[in-house]
DNA sequence: CAATTGATGGCAACCGGTTGACAAAGCTCC
DNA sequence: GGAGCTTTGTCAACCGGTTGCCATCAATTG
């Protein structure tokens, strides 16, 4: 049933392959087409058009499928046509929490929609992002780049390709999806106001990301509102030990409270603090962004501003298979909503022992 | 140079794809050969088999390839070859921390190796991980299995027809990477009776992870050895409410050292505790198991047992690109060492106030 | 100098599914 | 009963590499 068709070349039957396919899993279309005797054409058709052939023909094909328990080969079916039921992920940093709940999504959204999530990391380098979204092109339907290092034409160069959506930035052109910071700034700046903080510390986050300038933006904007003194300080980079080694500068610039780029700065500067015997949140407030896995575990909890990101993931794997099976717009762009999540981290703030 | 073979359907040119392949980035072996003066066959073997055509065919080809900017299309090769470059992973639950590790030391790897990762997740159901692997058979050189859920059986088939490495289980006749827990616990448990802690609670996790089991009879093994008792208690699930969830029971147990499943236990199991007025350690000492992201956060910090999950990850690609590239022995296990990092969660018994 | 050998490139079949063109069959309607 | 239209299935080309077999040609050898 399933021997080569040129019988010459099963004289020398080669090296015995260890996986080879010989086992049962592999009927073709042409196996199925002999089964039930129609052309394979019509197997084609019956499997992937819908309606396009006679119900009687069509129950015959699939019961014969099922028989011999028949899977497409997806190779086959992505040569001529180039869909592939695949899109690509990538994001700047696997070791960043941050992106956890955004591939979380995204993989949900994938294997509901019966897509298959291809994931790659470019370590927060824009030419190993650059590479790997190339060769990923080759593989996919489309592409989500979280938190992108490369610059906004590499993107729209991409994009001209096949379609491609951006998350947590925005491009041009480009779908994407974006927290909307401004709600959950503006509740916790006020609530740090009402908890009678005057002056606000700002973390700032790598110098090239879209998103730690959008906050301090949004930051600046809301300290102006309430009437409080903003600074910017810088890190070093935007993790737990960064968030240690500008300790320093922030009992340095007298502000009682401070919001960091990320919740990993937040930790980290909470733990060099309270380390340093300062209390928290009674001598100085910490709020962090994004709500990662595990602002909750610290003691006290973190306050942080919450980025939906499994919601930013799914998001824009929605948007992504939306433009893939050709309803979805254009280049429009989501915003999802932040909020503040109020933990223990921030609060009232006591006078100065 | 491009245009379709049969002109008579350049007439109807048919719906214009936003993103056809009409761009340049498609040079096919074909063009290279026009430029290059050669046969397509031959600059499929310039480019795939070293040393089969002349050092100067071989630049001639190379140089066209460059000019043309080639790229081989995987598909295309996929079909005759079976090979893709591409294996997959799967994990129990991408909600878990204990497999961000996992997924970062196998994609990077896998990237290091010039293969790409493809992931999915099972969701903690033997069925759906089962169709998962199957659905990915198909499209990927091999398969790395992260605590899987399924029976030693469908591993066992699954390897039959492809490479399969098991991570955190060990199945006969397959790959498997292991931490080896016994040197972590034995630590662990050392340590707890030097302590004088005299009784010590397991908190197991789901009753078929076979990792559950291997811990639980490590932790009953080195009890036996510095002579405590060990007492056995099931939670609801592996996570941090699941360690919630089990306090009442650590507390009836009257056991004053808990060794959890894993680290999210321990700190729900941490979390619930404090709040009901525990001191943690002076009060119950508690160990957790991976020392996954976050384990450091809490207040004191989780004393664990860590698996190098990274190294799993990157250990069980390693062995799975061996196996595919030839160069592997046959089902060898890897084992990696666990060990236990002393934090606060753990620690010297003080008398009951 | 002829014969043997090895290196090199070309030919053509093949992987498995897709799709435009077309023909046969079925159906309606006058 | 036949013209005209719609359904349904077949044919064959095609996607882009891979590879066994063979022809050619140059190099080596007796």
């Amino acid at each position: 049933m399933t021997e080569p068709k040129t019988p010459d070349v099963a004289a020398t039957p080669g090296p015995v392959k260890k996986h080879g396919r010989d086992g049962k899993s592999n009927a073709t279309i042409y196996d199925i087409a002999k089964v039930a005797g129609v052309n394979p054409s019509t197997v084609s058709r019956a499997l992937s058009k819908p309606g396009r052939v006679s119900a009687k023909t069509q129950k015959l094909i699939e019961d014969a499928a099922a028989e011999l328990n028949y899977q497409v080969n997806p190779f086959a079916r992505a040569l001529p046509t180039g869909r592939t039921s695949t899109f690509g992920l990538i994001v700047a940093d696997i070791t960043n929490p941050t992106f956890f709940d955004i591939i979380r999504g995204a993989e949900t959204t994938a294997t509901v929609r019966d897509y298959t999530l291809v994931l790659a990391e470019s370590a927060e380098s824009a030419v190993t992002e650059l590479t790997a979204a190339r060769r990923m092109m080759a593989t996919v339907d489309g592409l989500i780049l979280a938190s992108p290092r490369m610059d906004d034409d590499n993107i729209r160069a991409l994009a001209r390709d096949k379609p491609v959506v951006v998350i947590n930035r925005e491009v041009d052109g480009v779908p994407c999806v974006v927290p909307d910071v401004d709600k959950g700034i503006s509740e916790a700046v006020r609530s740090l106001a009402a908890n009678g903080h005057r002056k606000v510390a700002f973390v700032a986050g790598p110098p090239q990301s879209w998103m730690s300038a959008r906050r301090w933006d949004g930051v600046q904007a809301a300290c102006e509102w309430s009437r409080l003194d903003a600074v910017r300080l810088e890190s070093t980079k935007p993790t737990v030990d960064g968030g240690r080694q500008v300790a320093r500068d922030v009992r340095a610039s007298g502000a009682t409270a401070v919001l960091t780029y990320n919740d990993l700065l937040a930790i980290g500067l909470m733990q060099e603090l309270q380390a340093a015997g300062v209390v928290v949140p009674d001598q100085i407030s910490i709020v962090g962004f994004d709500d990662i896995f595990g602002a909750d575990f610290t003691t006290p909890p973190l306050t942080t501003v919450r980025s939906p990101l499994g919601e930013c993931g799914s998001g824009a794997a929605t948007l992504l298979l939306d433009l893939l099976q050709g309803r979805g717009e254009g280049a429009e762009t989501l915003r999802v909503e932040t909020e503040l999540v109020l933990r223990g981290s921030s609060g009232r703030l006591l006078p100065a022992g």
